[in-house]
DNA sequence: AGCCGGTGTGAGAGCGCTCTCGGCGCCGTC
DNA sequence: GACGGCGCCGAGAGCGCTCTCACACCGGCT
C-alpha cells in the first residue's frame, strides 16, 4: 500500500494557468462563467499536469461523494451465485458509470454484518442505496430506512404493502405467472400445477398469486411448496406426481425449479411435453437453454432493472414501486 | 439525493467529554498513550452522540482511503453471468470486512471503460486494486500497472511469464487438468480427448498443457478447440465424434462445456460414462450437479481465490504468483 | 460625464480530520 | 531539592477543495 506519485493540486493548475484556484476550480467543474480563453488555458493546464481532482477534499465540502452503495443482503450461497444479481449488478453499473458515480458493493451474511452496514450507511459516506433483500423477515432493509439515507430496493420488499413510500423495482412476477398459466391453459391442459418458490419471498407469493388468478380454482393437491433451487424442484415434483399422477403441466417458480422437475420427470418416463408441459421462470440463460428439453420460461429484463434502479436513485424520484413487464419465452417444453 | 441529518463532528465529541479535539482523535483511532478515564469519556461521547468519522475529512489527510477497486473486465455476458465471479467477489468482500476496507466495483465493457477506469484509478481515489482480465490481449492490465496503483490479478495475465513482479492469485489449472486425465486413465480409458477452453485466456491454455503434460502423445485428432460455453461444447464434441467415434473420454475445459459434450453424447446415443467417461472443469456447482449424469469435476476453491486476493494486497506483500490447489470431485460421469 | 446592472475574476474562509510539536506534570536519580 | 526524562494532553497548522463575497471592469443609459 505504498503512496502514489505526489499529485498535481488545483493550486498547480491554477499557477500554470495564471489563473486563481477559483477560477480552475470553475473551468474543472463544467466552465460557466468563465471566458473562452481562460478556460482554454485551464484545461490545457489540467492536461498537462494530467491533474485529477481530489475527491476526498471536494466531498469534504460538498457533503456529496458520488457513490452509491449496493447493498447484497444474502445468506444463501444459491442467490447470490446465480446470473440474476450479475445482471443486475451490470444494469446499476452501466447507469452509475453514465452518471459518474462510483459503486461501493456491500455484501453481508448474518447479524453482525448487518450492524456494520446500517453504520456504514447512516456514517453517510455514500449519497445513496440500492438494496438487495429478498426474505421476508430480514431486519436489513428497517435499518437501513432508518439511516436516513436514499434508498431503492431491488424487488418489492416484504413489508412494502405497495404505497408506504417506498421506492423499489420489481418485475411482474404476478402478471408473469398468469402468462405462463394462460398459455399452459391454452395448450388444452387441464391438470396444470405450480410449483411456488421459497414463500417467505415476494417474487415467490407473487408468482403463487398470479398462477390462482388463472386457476382460482385448482386444488391445494396442485400446489407444492419449493424453495428455487433444482433439489427442491426434485422434491416437489415427486410429491406432485404421487399425490397427482395425471398432471399434465406445471408452471414451475424459477427455471432451477423447473430444471429439477425436468429431471424427475425423465426419471418417471414422462415426456416433455407431450405428457407433462413444463413452463420457467426467469429466463437464466445458462440453465434455459441447457435443459432437454430446452425450457419455455417467463423471461424478466433483469439488466434493465438494475438500470432503472440506479436511474431512480440518482433523479431522487420519489415514485413508489415499478413493476417491469414480464415476456414469454417460448422453447420446447411447453 | 437529499442531505442527511448534520452528523456531530470530532469537534462535538471532544467538547462532550471535556476533551481536545487531538485527544478525541486518538481516541477514536485505537486510544493509544490516553488515559483510561479519558478513553472512557470520550468512549461515551462517541456513543451518545452516535459519532461516525467523516472519511473524506480523514481520507485528505491521511491520503489513505480505506478502500479498494476491483476492476472486472469482461466484454462477455457469458464469464460475468457465471458464478465465478461471484464467489471470487464474496471472499474478496469478507477479506475486505475484517479489515474495514471498501470494495469499490469498476465493471468495464469497451475501451472507453477503460480509460474511464485508468484515470480513475491513477486519480488515486483507491489503495489499491484488484483485477480480473482474463484475455490474453486485454489492455487494461497494462493501463493499471501503469497507473501505479498497488494492484493483485485475479488469474495470471496472460502477458506475465510468472515472475516480472506481477502479483496475482491462479488455480493450478495445469496440475488439476493432469489429475483429471490421470483419473481417466486410470479408468482404463484409452482414447482420451480435450475440449479446450478459449485459448486466448491463460487457464485454458494450462488445462491444455496439463492434458499434454498427461498424453504428450495425444494425436491432434484428440484436441479439439472450444471457447468456455455449452454451445461450443457442443459443437466440438460433434467434430470429435465425427473424427474419433471410438473416443472413450473427454476433458472438458469447464463444467459448461462439459454439459454441451454430455448433451451431444446423449443424442448420439452413447452412455456415460460407460462408453465416454467425462470430466469438467471448475466445479460450478448449479451446472456440475445438475448434469446428466452429474459430472466429475475438477473442483477449485473460489471463494478462497478472492480471499486471498484481498490479502495480498493489503498486505502490500510482494510476492509474484500464488497458485491454489484443485481437487478432482467424483460424481457420475467419470 | 456619471451612474448602474451585469458579468468575470480573485481573495479567503472553512469543510472535519490528523499529526506534529511544545508544555506540563510526575517520576526517578544524584 | 534540583534536574533530566518520559508520558500525556492541547494548540494549531494544514490536507485540497468549493463557494461566498467583494471587487474590477464593461457597456448602455440618462
Amino acid at each position: 500500500m505504498t503512496e502514489t506519485a505526489p499529485r498535481p493540486t488545483l493550486e498547480a493548475v491554477a499557477a500554470r494557468a495564471g489563473v486563481s484556484r477559483a477560477t480552475a476550480s470553475r473551468v474543472v467543474n463544467g466552465g460557466d462563467g468563465v471566458r473562452e480563453p481562460l478556460v482554454e488555458r485551464v484545461r490545457r493546464a489540467v492536461e498537462e499536469l494530467g491533474y485529477v481532482p481530489n475527491q476526498a477534499a471536494r466531498s469534504l465540502v460538498t457533503r456529496r461523494h458520488d457513490a452509491i452503495a449496493v447493498v447484497v443482503a444474502e445468506p444463501e450461497t444459491r442467490v447470490f451465485a446465480d446470473p440474476f444479481f450479475a445482471l443486475q449488478l451490470r444494469g446499476i453499473s452501466k447507469e452509475l458509470t453514465a452518471h459518474d458515480n462510483q459503486l461501493v458493493l456491500l455484501l453481508t451474511e448474518g447479524r453482525d454484518d448487518h450492524a456494520r452496514v446500517g453504520r456504514y450507511l447512516a456514517g453517510g459516506h455514500v449519497d445513496g442505496a440500492l438494496v438487495f433483500s429478498l426474505h421476508l423477515d430480514d431486519p436489513l432493509p428497517e435499518l437501513i430506512q432508518r439511516a436516513g439515507v436514499p434508498t431503492v430496493f431491488g424487488g418489492r420488499p416484504g413489508w412494502s404493502d405497495g404505497t408506504s413510500g417506498v421506492v423499489y423495482v420489481d418485475s411482474d412476477n404476478r402478471g408473469g405467472a398468469r402468462e405462463a398459466v394462460r398459455h399452459l391453459v391454452g395448450l388444452g391442459r387441464t391438470r396444470v400445477a405450480h410449483i411456488t418458490g421459497a414463500l417467505d419471498q415476494t417474487s415467490a407469493v407473487d408468482r403463487l398469486d398470479g398462477f390462482r388468478d388463472v386457476l382460482a380454482d385448482a386444488g391445494p393437491r396442485l400446489v407444492v411448496e419449493g424453495d428455487f433451487t433444482p433439489a427442491g424442484g426434485e422434491r416437489a415434483m415427486r410429491e406432485l406426481l404421487d399425490r397427482c399422477p395425471d398432471v399434465d403441466a406445471v408452471f414451475a417458480a424459477n427455471d432451477l425449479t423447473a430444471a429439477g422437475a425436468l429431471r424427475v420427470l425423465r426419471e418417471r418416463g414422462r415426456r416433455v411435453p407431450d405428457d407433462v408441459a413444463v413452463i420457467g421462470f426467469d429466463d437464466m440463460l445458462p440453465v434455459a437453454e441447457q435443459t432437454d428439453p430446452p425450457l419455455t420460461t417467463v423471461r424478466q429484463d433483469i439488466e434493465e432493472m438494475g438500470r432503472l434502479m440506479a436511474r431512480l436513485l440518482l433523479r431522487g424520484s420519489a415514485s413508489a414501486g415499478v413493476v417491469l413487464p414480464t415476456t414469454l419465452v417460448r422453447r420446447a417444453s411447453a
